[in-house]
DNA sequence: TGTACATCAGTGAACGCGCGTTCACTGATGTAC
DNA sequence: TGTACATCAGTGAACGCGCGTTCACTGATGTAC
């Protein structure tokens, strides 16, 4: 099959027109899974979703489980991706512009990623067994790596380790929660839920300021 | 159908007999829901653990739906008893007996109410629309009872409402993802995850001692 | 460059299975007289 | 108390449908010579 782009004469090879079939199943069982879970999703609808016959199906993957497993791992190089650009360094004063930097970095990610978002919020509690224990696992690591960027902020030299994954985890659970919100939100209730959002964050950093590692 | 029980012979009515097997609708799906979510659960599934034929489960409800809504019911029966214990006034003294006392109740009520408190948590996300949304609904309700209980606490009386609700939202979502991971947690794991559970919950405490409404 | 062969993404028929829902029924329980 | 009738929880056959998976296949793309 034979392309012209910007009068070029582009030629998409097997391998190319296989790896865009993966992705337009990838594609139908993220767009699917929005209904319930994917746990609804059978592999009939998703072949048909993109354009191929129910047995071409297993020329990508070996089971309905596997396709679970790979969104899990592109859902998580999005999330990454943010929590690299929240880590960045910046004008960084106080908790006030940390706060509202990272809120405005979130919501453009869960804007854009909008799909991969809601497939962890969802899966996390409903996804088949083995997508459920993966998503557990990536954000356990998540959640590690922030302790070890919490423990480089001013303030927290002296904490114990104990301490900084008891901020980690509570920044985790919160910044979770507003996701949530956010994905559940209708957009003209967008900027009240952001600005209890930000009081939320702040009230947990007021906590950790005052806070005492015993 | 007669029974003898502590030698009184005791008649089980027709109606006694249907809300037996209500009963044990209800108990099937709660149970076959928990491999993935009520979502995945069938009529004949639930019909067969009850030891009825699958059409006389339209005796009992209208549909799955109606199911689930019921279970959200009741559910929420369980949690909203947990909170008003929390709620009873006891010798509160400081922040860290008020954390200790609703985590004991907390833990308390998650191991006797395993069942609800699972499908709470998983078909919030992963439930049947419209039981999503009922869900959503209650948890909120919750969320403003708990604010109004908040106001009447030493040092909140100067708060704006506004305020009282960031509160309520970040212990309402620290306690949710508490009870998940009490739910997910293997039993050797609970001490340390509750001493984690309690630092978190005494660290938003300082934060909210520590608040100035603005 | 041309030819002969290998690869392999996608096809289409077929399978047995569990699904929700319909329908006419049965027979024990409940009620009116 | 006894009888005749009504109620209704549960039955069982039947339906059409979508499911995952098997298998032998097709024909365009890729490769070796």
């Amino acid at each position: 099959m034979c392309t012209k782009i910007a009068g070029v004469t582009e030629v998409e090879s097997r391998a190319d027109r296989k790896e865009r079939t993966r992705r337009a199943l990838l594609d139908a069982a993220l767009e699917l899974a929005e209904e319930s879970s994917l746990t609804g999703v059978s592999l009939r609808q998703m072949a048909k979703e993109a354009g191929i016959v129910p047995t071409a199906f297993y020329r990508h993957f070996g089971s309905l489980d596997d396709v679970g497993l790979a969104l899990v791992d592109e859902s998580f190089v999005s999330l990454r991706a943010m929590l690299r650009e929240v880590r960045r360094p910046g004008a960084a004063d106080g908790a006030g512009e940390i706060v509202d930097r990272s809120l405005r970095i979130l919501l453009d990610h869960v804007h854009r990623h909008r799909a991969h978002f809601a497939f962890i919020a969802r899966e996390r509690a409903a996804g088949p067994p083995v997508v459920r224990e993966a998503i557990r696992h990536e954000i356990e690591l998540c959640e590690h790596e922030l302790a070890t960027d919490l423990a480089r902020l001013p303030g927290t030299q002296q904490w114990s380790t104990d301490d900084l994954h008891v901020l980690a985890g509570l920044l985790v659970s919160t910044v979770v929660a507003t996701a949530e919100e956010i994905l559940a939100a209708r957009p003209e209730q967008e900027t009240r839920l952001l600005a209890t959002a930000r009081r939320r964050l702040l009230m947990v950093f007021v906590g950790a300021f005052n806070w005492r590692s015993s």
